[in-house]
DNA sequence: TATGCTATATATAAACT
DNA sequence: TAGTTTATATATAGCAT
């Protein structure tokens, strides 16, 4: 778009693609959240800005009929550069299976660490839902999350107030 | 866009929402990729259809710098109706908590296992990332994943070819 | 680093097939 | 019911501030 055609090819000047991710991200926030809405439905984005940060959003709509029901959160966490994340087990009763990612590097952890901050929202979120339908709202502690990005988060805000609730 | 300006509201008609949802998706998904590809970084997405399958998608540009490999995922699951996911364990040896969601209706039940799977699939991406590092791709098992959506697979296919490497 | 501007590229709502 | 066309709404690249 704009004047020239995209060039599907990495941008290797640092601030042209920072500027670029900046610019992009907001957009795909806004169709994201648009799809939420306009189709009652849950979305969520995982993202890492070109400075390594990472950006998780969850787009949700809470369904009439109940069904999935949800919130938008929006957080952006500094990748923090943690020295290991030596294992991470994921049981769940039905067809669990245990994943030892045993990470040495420190992209790996970072990444693994990133990944480990999403999951514990969701599983926050899944938390959240079910105290939804059980009608026992605000029982969870805010500002747990460490490592959020107040700029981005603040910048979540205008997608959905249920947002905040989170953040 | 188009004849008349969106409206921020919910679509109504199945049918219209349906289409809306298959259209806009096609068009995040892009763009996520592209995201992607000019800041070489990584995009994850989760959303859920208003027919409720659920498409997870993960968007990985390799660093030259080898910092966060990765790589392009697509998959739609069909949200499986499961009567129960019991528990959900997930530890970390840094700063890891226990979530016990104790899922009880199926509408919590089914958007626990939609994460819970996009915590494998993630989780299996952490190990890519190391194989990859460590030069020995290739190793995992392909069709390891239940209920993958053959038809949006497909899809995801021309999004990245990197992707195929998974479904 | 963020806005604002303007020409163009894209996306897409409706209509049409 | 999906694919194509068309008119319009949006997004945005390159600049300037």
């Amino acid at each position: 778009m704009g004047r020239n055609k995209l060039v599907m090819k990495k941008i290797e000047d640092p601030i042209s693609r920072q500027q670029f991710y900046s610019k992009r991200k907001d957009t795909i926030l806004k169709k994201s959240n648009e799809l939420a809405v306009l189709c009652d439905t849950d979305v969520a984005l995982l993202m890492f800005s070109p400075a390594g940060q990472l950006l998780m959003q969850s787009l949700t709509q809470s369904k009439s009929e109940g069904k999935m029901v949800g919130k938008i959160a929006i957080a952006e966490a500094r990748g923090k550069k943690l020295n290991e994340l030596k294992e991470t087990l994921i049981e769940a009763q039905q067809k669990i299976r245990y994943y030892k990612p045993q990470v040495e590097n420190i992209s790996s952890v970072q990444e693994a660490e990133a990944y480990a901050q999403f999951l514990r929202s969701n599983m926050e979120q899944i938390q959240q839902s079910k105290a939804k339908l059980l009608g026992v709202q605000g029982f969870l502690q805010r500002n747990e999350y460490p490592a959020v990005n107040t700029e981005d988060t603040a910048a979540a805000g205008n997608v959905s107030s249920y947002l905040n609730a989170y953040w």
